[in-house]
DNA sequence: TGTACATCAGTGAACGCGCGTTCACTGATGTAC
DNA sequence: TGTACATCAGTGAACGCGCGTTCACTGATGTAC
């Protein structure tokens, strides 16, 4: 934080630490929008939490709508930037469970970062500009991408209907959980949800299954 | 619109009429907070949308946030109530199918006044007072014990799990599908998720049977 | 390389506005006798 | 049943507050020569 190492007064800072203010405010805007919700946040809020006075925020960002979709963003990127990491190396089912896992549970425990703004804020994102809901639309499509490439890789069939069907069961999961809180109840909807995911991931009786079942 | 027959001065209503009032006001706060938010929604919005002045809201309510518990509250009924009505008389597995589709399609076309609180308004409920919050859970096992009671009359085993994973795949697709917009992108996401869901509840696929498959 | 000056990151007070809520008031309703 | 009065549903202006944003200002950074 090396805003902290220089006098707290109004100086210019060169291009290299401007830069890096932006990022800091996008971090941390981030993190408090997907933890309160886009309205409760206020600029003054995620200015003080990134070490700075309300006015310097126009110096990187036209409005707090700007900031919205920027900051969802990187949500986004920072969440598929950890599925892969976490799930470097794997094999398609090991890396689809892993994955499933981890969104299951973004929610659990204080510390976790890598949350995603579908579950969390996806009601207050549907009333936004069409630039913010486009980045919203947008991670939702990374994310069935991620998991219809798994199923590929396991050659399944209907891969994108699946890997929908998928993320819907997720985001739904997440958001009913942590309205429940981190509760038995919480948890048991997290539990059920996942249990859901295995019947329609699974080879035997996925929907593909049960589509052709139909047809015949 | 009985007060419309009136002067439109300070006057004291009977019991019945301010029992009117109140409800009135419950009914258009319900809908404005399932279309616009609970936080985008203010005062005197409701109140002129009920036909008062902002004043005369506290001789029926203690706050907002008691609001925000009754209209949803309201809205949990007024759904359930729906469901049942338009189910009366079917076989368990129609009623089921009914449901399904009635609830993903909550949110097509402008006059639907049916919403479900927990896929319009799921993220800011999980950020109000506990009272609240139990509102959204309690409503939340509603809806669930309203599908397991029909998969408990089809024979099935595993009927709350089942009907908890088909909730959360119902409310994330309805969210997701909010976000995208009444568009191809809004319609695939609630056709993929029906897709999932049938197989779900699929007799030779659902939970059950993978569960007993892999003990085997 | 040194000097003069324009740039602009960041400050913090201030702006206008809309929020949830309060309050003095009105006058029909409801009640006590 | 009629009269006197307390009650209270609804009005609409006002309150204090926090919001997103603006703006005059500061002084180090970056640039032109």
């Amino acid at each position: 934080m090396q805003v902290f190492l220089r006098e707290a007064e109004s100086m210019r800072r060169s291009r290299s630490e401007a830069a890096e203010t932006r990022e800091r405010i996008l971090s941390t805007a981030s993190k408090m929008f997907l933890e309160k919700g886009l309205e409760s946040v206020g600029m003054r809020d995620i200015m003080s939490a990134a070490g700075l006075t309300p006015g310097g925020f126009y110096r990187h960002f036209e409005s707090k709508e700007e900031l919205i979709a920027e900051a969802n963003r990187a949500a986004f990127d920072r969440l598929l930037a950890m599925f892969e990491t976490q799930t470097a190396g794997m094999q398609a089912a090991e890396a689809l469970d892993r994955i499933v896992w981890l969104y299951l549970n973004q929610s659990q425990g204080e510390g976790n970062s890598f949350r995603c703004p579908l579950s969390m804020i996806g009601g207050e994102l549907s009333h936004c500009e069409p630039q913010v809901r486009a980045v919203a639309v947008d991670g939702y499509q990374r994310l069935v991408q991620l998991v219809a490439d798994r199923l590929t890789d396991l050659g399944r069939d209907d891969v994108l209907t699946t890997a929908s069907g998928v993320v819907s069961t997720m985001t739904g999961a997440v958001m009913l959980a942590n309205i429940a809180g981190d509760k038995a109840a919480g948890r048991s909807i997290l539990s059920n949800a996942h249990a859901a995911i295995k019947a329609l991931l699974s080879p035997v009786a996925g929907i593909a299954k049960v589509g052709r079942r139909a047809k015949s």
